[in-house]
DNA sequence: GTATAAAATTGATATTTATCAATTATAGTG
DNA sequence: CACTATAATTGATAAATATCAATTTTATAC
């Protein structure tokens, strides 16, 4: 239970990396864990305190294996990474995409161990939080636990929208739901919402959407024939965002604001 | 902010309270938050001042709407719910099956208003847990906190499962990974793991699963032939578990602890 | 740059699953 | 108990998707 981490005598000075990370986290989704407005200059040292930066992992390198007994949580600093179970016959179940700013590894708190590892889809930077700091800390700021309960409340959340998007019947339902899906994260990061990269290859969107990739590029090339999309290779330029949503057939995923307002109201 | 429930003067007095929620959270998934080993006598009693009980739903009542005020989390005590949204076309997607001892509403917390329903599949009682009493209550008790931290992260842990059961391929990989992950569920709450009951319609596994209902129906006759499994109506029995794993592709859903635990390891 | 490997696309076919329609079984109600 | 509505099953057909095979494109290594 004694972490060895916090024992790097190596690392820059405090406010050094406070600063870069203030800046860096602007729109990171533990921007609300790491800096609420209401925390204290001594508070956010101690905070800062407790971050870890990794170095930079290369594409395919695993930020951790199946079964790796759990320490930190990690938030997806630039680059991206896909979490994977094995199955029985020897092949990986895609179970997540990790854009910047989101988090990985709370689904190991609970038994102590990884259960899926997570892997590098490209160059990709991460924040490492050593979770006993972290839960340490909590016990001294309370808003800083309020966050930590919000920020798991979401990953429920969102992984039951995924599950929505899933349980859906047809092929062009699954992967329009998906590509919305994406471009509702990039959008929340501050990122354009109708053009992006998608990191992942066809075959990891196939395996992840339980689909045959064979099928999924099937559905690229009607998507662009219908001119709902433009795609690339991994170049997607999203065209008719309202087609989309309708061949997605849920209201979870729209990124009109007003339409998630109504949709709010009971 | 303020909660009208705990206002509430006509419940009985706290002692015998606790002494029934002792006896029967005995296989609640809530009994480790509600009575860490660590906890003391009257930190005990702290704990049961904010549990209520609400009283017992009917079939198709619901515990909460789409969009409701988040102000609770529930413990299914006995009896069973379906959570689902609604889908742009007026139908409901089944999100999830919460069965005794499990958890309701911890989706709420992060945006305040629940995302989707739940309504009571048959005679259902349910606790409930105002959650700014608990977590107030996890600022004085540490243990507490590191509980509900816990619980969060296996309700993520059994989310990303139950993808990983949707992602499924085939109707009947899909199916069999279903009645395993039932059958699971059911023993670790010390029922009995090859024999219970399905107390949701053949229509809601199928929309849950993301399938016609009479692939479904089919699938659990097909079983049946094969000698997998015994369906009488709602009446289910596990014949044959071993070949339902193999159906299922998937390691993660074997109740064999020496499979868990070979999996465990990297 | 060329060679090689990996990824993505496309076509043809077989399998699976959804849909439509009809029947049977079950549960709820007066 | 009969009556009604709902749920579940079964069969036939159409549609969707997986699989197999081949080709093209892109990425990587030398």
């Amino acid at each position: 239970m004694q972490q060895k981490i916090s024992s790097d005598t190596t690392r820059k000075k405090k406010v050094v990396d406070l600063h870069v990370i203030k800046v860096a986290c602007n729109e990171c989704s533990l921007h609300q864990l790491c800096l609420p407005r209401s925390i204290s200059g001594t508070d956010l040292e101690k905070l800062d305190d407790i971050i870890e930066r990794k170095k930079p992992l290369k594409r395919n390198d695993h930020l951790f294996q199946v079964g790796s007994t759990f320490q930190s949580i990690y938030v997806v600093r630039s680059g991206s990474l896909k979490t994977y179970s094995p199955t029985v016959d020897g092949q990986e179940q895609v179970t997540g995409f990790h854009l910047p700013g989101e988090l990985l590894g709370l689904d190991a708190i609970g038994k102590g161990h990884h259960p899926c590892a997570a892997k590098a889809l490209e160059m990709t930077s991460v924040c490492e939080v050593p979770f006993v700091n972290l839960e340490k800390l909590t016990q001294e700021l309370p808003t800083l636990q309020h966050q930590l309960l919000r920020l798991m409340s979401k990953e429920i959340f969102d992984d039951q929208e995924l599950m929505l998007l899933l349980g859906k019947k047809t092929a062009e339902a699954r992967l329009s739901a998906f590509l919305l899906s994406i471009s509702l994260r990039f959008k929340q990061r501050g990122f354009s919402c109708s053009e992006f990269y998608l990191s992942m290859s066809r075959n990891d969107i196939a395996n992840y959407l339980g689909l045959a990739v064979e099928t999924v590029s099937r559905m690229f090339t009607r998507f662009q024939e219908d001119g709902l999309i433009s795609a690339e290779r991994k170049h997607i330029i999203i065209k008719n965002r309202d087609d989309l949503q309708k061949i997605a057939g849920i209201n979870e995923y729209c990124t009109d604001q007003t339409k998630k307002d109504s949709q709010a109201v009971l």
